[in-house]
DNA sequence: CGCTAAGTGGAAACGGACTCCGATTCCAGA
DNA sequence: TCTGGAATCGGAGTCCGTTTCCACTTAGCG
């Protein structure tokens, strides 16, 4: 069944160079980059770009795709030691969805197709690793009992969108969140 | 300075008809059905629809206005009973979003743009009875002291962007949010 | 009744995503 | 090394929705 090719080398090379270009556009500026420009940032035609990229959603997603692993990378390090995990987590997330203006872009994209969908590997890799981070939260009594991944899924969606607003509110939309993830005090 | 003259009868009748079928549209299909659209439903040409409203942004946060005014009849009604006010509001903010598939579209536009601008009556409005619900319920030990309506106002965005995924989540997220409005029982 | 400025409608300009196809480039095999 | 043709390239052109423009219509004042 393997009927899979290896692309030619230029090909590749182009990929990558989009790839790039997109990278560095998004992040300074949002998903509203054209494409049009991000073909001559990359120093290649239109057309190049839509045989890589189905459409711009998919160079948007493909964009951020890295900075997720990155994310997943900080939640396997940084938040399973002493103290909140989760907290830390989300706000990294916060703080890089704040940096790069293109990365929410794709988030509020990945939403409305939830769950089911085929989502690319980075997806799988985050929950795994959210899930651990919830485990461990859990473990320390830091954490309420039914709080699930999905639910940190939804929470990174709503502070995505705040942090589009741009009014910076979303380190106070934290606190307040961060308070109802705690465990009841009954 | 007032330099305002009465439109003539048949303009305000089209505007009317107009902002009518936008309602209807918007509610029932979202806010990406297209101007031409509402013109023909309204028995009008699309010019007619660019001279009473700048741009389609602007009949989108029309036809929401009425809406809101409904909520805070709403608010200034049924939450400043017995029981929680805010949890009153909220639950109704999130019923009305998720059968007006419009209005979301309109206070996500709302956003961004936030406070200073000098947005309609509605919006104050919807302030001050906010306002009163939350002074209720404090009065009442049932929301922690520091929450203002600006954080409303914040998760009621959220909130929107929930409901605009589909998933049906939003009732969770009112959950999460609740618990996390309430007082820190030390 | 005119007269005139407000109002109307819809054709055309515009803007941006996406498609198409002739020209170009890579590379497997001779 | 050379070559055939498959894969890739590029950008002009299509498509589609928003917005503008303006010749024409009409309300409503004198």
């Amino acid at each position: 069944m393997s009927t899979e090719r290896r692309p030619r080398a230029d090909a590749e090379r182009n990929r990558a160079r989009v790839l790039e270009a997109a990278r560095t556009l998004f992040a300074e500026r949002g998903d509203e980059v054209q494409l049009p420009e991000i073909a001559r940032a990359a120093g290649v035609g239109v057309g190049t770009v839509y045989r890589h990229f189905p459409d711009r959603r998919a160079l948007v997603e493909a964009a951020a795709e890295q900075r997720f692993a990155e994310i997943e990378r900080y939640a396997r390090t940084r938040c399973l030691g002493e103290g909140p995990g989760l907290e830390r987590y989300l706000r990294h997330v916060g703080n890089v969805l704040a940096r790069d203006r293109g990365l929410s872009a794709a988030v509020e994209a990945a939403r409305g197709s939830a769950g089911s969908e085929p989502r690319g590997d980075a997806r799988a890799g985050l929950e795994s690793a959210v899930a651990q981070v919830l485990d461990h939260d859990r473990a320390a009594g830091l954490l309420r009992e039914d709080c699930t991944v999905g639910d940190v899924f939804l929470l990174v969606g709503c502070l995505s969108s705040v942090v589009r607003t741009g009014s910076g509110d979303w380190r106070r939309f934290l606190d307040l969140v961060l308070d109802g993830l705690r465990p009841r005090t009954a």
